[in-house]
DNA sequence: GACATGACGTAAT
DNA sequence: TATTACGCCATGT
């Protein structure tokens, strides 16, 4: 684990899709990877987030879950507590969790009109 | 350069 | 549906 608290130049791809992220929406980590341009670098920038505890920020990290099948997807910290907190603060922006803690893509999937991610 | 680590993703069981 | 197994890849040692 990192033991800085400035964040290696290689995650700020990551930071930057982050940070486009709107309110009121949720994105995957393997969506952020992908639209930062590393397709398969979702682990990374889960250890990026994981790497902003303690520091001064103003990413919406809360906006970031882990994929929980096609068409959802769920807190993926494992500290209950701070998945709480997530869950509170998406709630906080009108992100609707469902009986089993999972929110829906189709209804708050965040879709990029201008990056990337041609249909075919 | 090899090896370990990890807020992940997908397929298999 | 829940667990396991394995692949990925940026960082740190």
């Amino acid at each position: 684990m990192p033991r800085s608290r400035t964040p290696p130049a290689g995650w700020s791809a990551f930071y930057r899709v982050v940070r486009r992220i709107p309110r009121g929406r949720i994105a995957t980590y393997g969506e952020v990877a992908l639209l930062a341009g590393s397709p398969r670098a979702a682990r990374q920038v889960g250890y990026a987030l994981a790497a902003l505890h303690g520091t001064r920020h103003r990413l919406p990290w809360q906006r970031v879950l882990g994929r929980r099948g096609p068409d959802h997807a769920a807190p993926s910290i494992l500290d209950p507590m701070g998945a709480g907190v997530q869950r509170a603060l998406l709630e906080r922006e009108g992100v609707a969790f469902d009986a089993r803690g999972r929110v829906s893509l189709e209804r708050f999937g965040w879709r990029p009109r201008r990056l990337r991610r041609r249909p075919a």
